[in-house]
DNA sequence: GCATTAACCACAG
DNA sequence: CTGTGGTTAATGC
């Protein structure tokens, strides 16, 4: 295996940043990079999983399935760690991970990574924030949807779109319109006439996967009432 | 009752 | 894979 230095990497996690350089380098001999494709799966529900992922670049959905359909728990952006929760509170995968855009991700050796979490109290406490932090997302995101009308739920995650991933108000929908019914829990049909719908009332611009986000105090409205 | 919401089905690009 | 129309069940006023 090729001997990598993480010290080098400029896409160090905060956690990562705690590290000495001892570490740093018993973590570059632990760990490999590896190269995704938009659609490759990173790792899968129900498979055994002995490594910590660190999504260096790209773009992820996390996905599970339900009783009746597949449910994208929630899309990531790089950088952040991956199946943490999984990895560490379970040997078997619970969801799956799949690139929604060509990304690249670090596989770290889970002994090694919990080793620093038992040795380095500084990397414990920054990955202790990032759970904490997802935590509190996933809270929000279960009440809007579970209590919002559709409008609500669409509005919503349109808005986190352009507000968390992409920083900007035009932007290119990263998925399908199927997968965004399987991301605010309706069918692709009302995907389809809501976001007519929207468009026709001026409050987004929309062709194919293209959309731009024209009147944000409607829809931020709507993310709230709808 | 009557209106609204949203799912399911079918079918056409 | 998408967009639309018809139909239908559930819920609220």
């Amino acid at each position: 295996m090729e001997k990598m230095s993480c010290s080098a990497c400029l896409l160090k996690s905060k956690a990562v940043e705690s590290l000495a350089e001892s570490e740093l380098e018993v973590l570059g001999q632990n760990c490999v990079e590896v190269p995704f494709d938009k659609g490759e799966t990173i790792f899968k529900q129900e498979a055994l999983s002995s490594n910590i992922i660190y999504l260096q670049t790209g773009l992820v959905k996390l996905i599970i399935k339900g009783p009746q359909r597949t449910q994208i728990l929630r899309l990531k952006k790089a950088p952040c760690y991956l199946g943490l929760p999984t990895t560490v509170g379970d040997k078997v995968n619970h969801y799956s991970a799949v690139a929604l855009e060509p990304s690249k991700a670090c596989f770290i050796d889970l002994g090694v990574f919990k080793s620093f979490l038992r040795l380095n109290t500084e990397f414990s406490y920054e990955i202790v924030t990032e759970l904490c932090k997802n935590e509190l997302e996933q809270f929000h995101r279960c009440v809007t949807l579970v209590q919002n009308q559709v409008f609500g739920r669409l509005a919503t995650n349109l808005l986190y779109m352009a507000n968390s991933i992409y920083d900007n108000n035009e932007y290119d929908l990263p998925l399908s319109r199927n997968e965004i019914a399987d991301l605010v829990c309706t069918s692709r049909e009302t995907v389809s006439r809501l976001l007519s719908e929207l468009d026709q009332e001026g409050i987004i611009a929309i062709s194919g996967k293209h959309i731009r986000l024209l009147d944000l105090k409607k829809l931020e409205d709507i993310s709230k009432n709808g």
